[in-house]
DNA sequence: CAGTATCCTGATAGATACTG
DNA sequence: CAGTATCTATCAGGATACTG
């Protein structure tokens, strides 16, 4: 494995022991994966991504979207209009998260794959849909 | 009227809306990570593993061994022996998070370095080594 | 529309002690 | 050596209400 140069990366007051741990620390969350997922796909109001990351809690949304925008992963512009108007887009260092992305996405999926051999999914059940309540 | 656009994927009884989300959920948390990086680079006993990551609780990481087991990440192979002895491996599962895993490490990298021009790190201070206890 | 401020709760991490 | 069992502390996530 890849030897790592120097022992300790800190952030934000944080001390992490390898380059992965800091960067999971980073993005992982309940949320924060799901929005850069959508993020990726192109720039997107509050709104939108309220409505595309079905039962996301309005305060998380807006807790979540800050810590990403605080680590530099995400921009956040404000128009200044009435009713306000707020976008949300990667930055190119949120862009770099990408391959990575992919290829979780690629292994999450290989995942669900395998388990669909031995366990099959009950994907006939809808009410999933609705579980976070 | 929740709309489905993309697919639920399913594990252990959670609901998750990507591939990505499953993934993380999966070998994020606050060791595992560390752990999954460990054993990249081979199997190891459970006492390597301990002293290996610097200030692991003695319960946390059996739990989180357990948990990735669990999800298949690991494999975890009992010598009958006196004293026990316990080694954990990757399984090709596992070993297929590599991939991500590099991608991570180089985000990683390069997100210390961004900030390292801005706001250079605190690495004066030799007490950060210390500060997981 | 987007964002805060409270308050609450459950999951997780950690300290510690005991066991085969 | 490796693994449980308790107990406690913490904190992210969530429900809700209010604001510009």
């Amino acid at each position: 494995m890849i030897e790592t140069p120097s022992p300790f990366y800190e952030f934000n007051g944080k001390t992490y022991q390898c380059p992965i741990e800091l960067s999971i620390a980073l993005f992982a969350g309940r949320w924060k994966p799901t929005i850069i997922y959508k993020l990726l796909d192109g720039k997107k109001r509050y709104g939108e991504l309220k409505k595309l990351i079905e039962g996301i809690n309005h305060k998380v949304l807006a807790e979540q979207l800050r810590d990403l925008e605080a680590s530099g992963i995400i921009a956040r512009h404000v128009f200044p209009t009435n009713p306000p108007k707020v976008e949300y887009e990667l930055t190119p260092l949120g862009e770099g998260l990408r391959p990575a992305i992919d290829h979780l996405q690629q292994w999450g999926l290989q995942f669900q794959a395998e388990h669909s051999k031995t366990k099959p999914v009950a994907n006939h059940c809808p009410e999933l849909a609705q579980e976070q309540k």
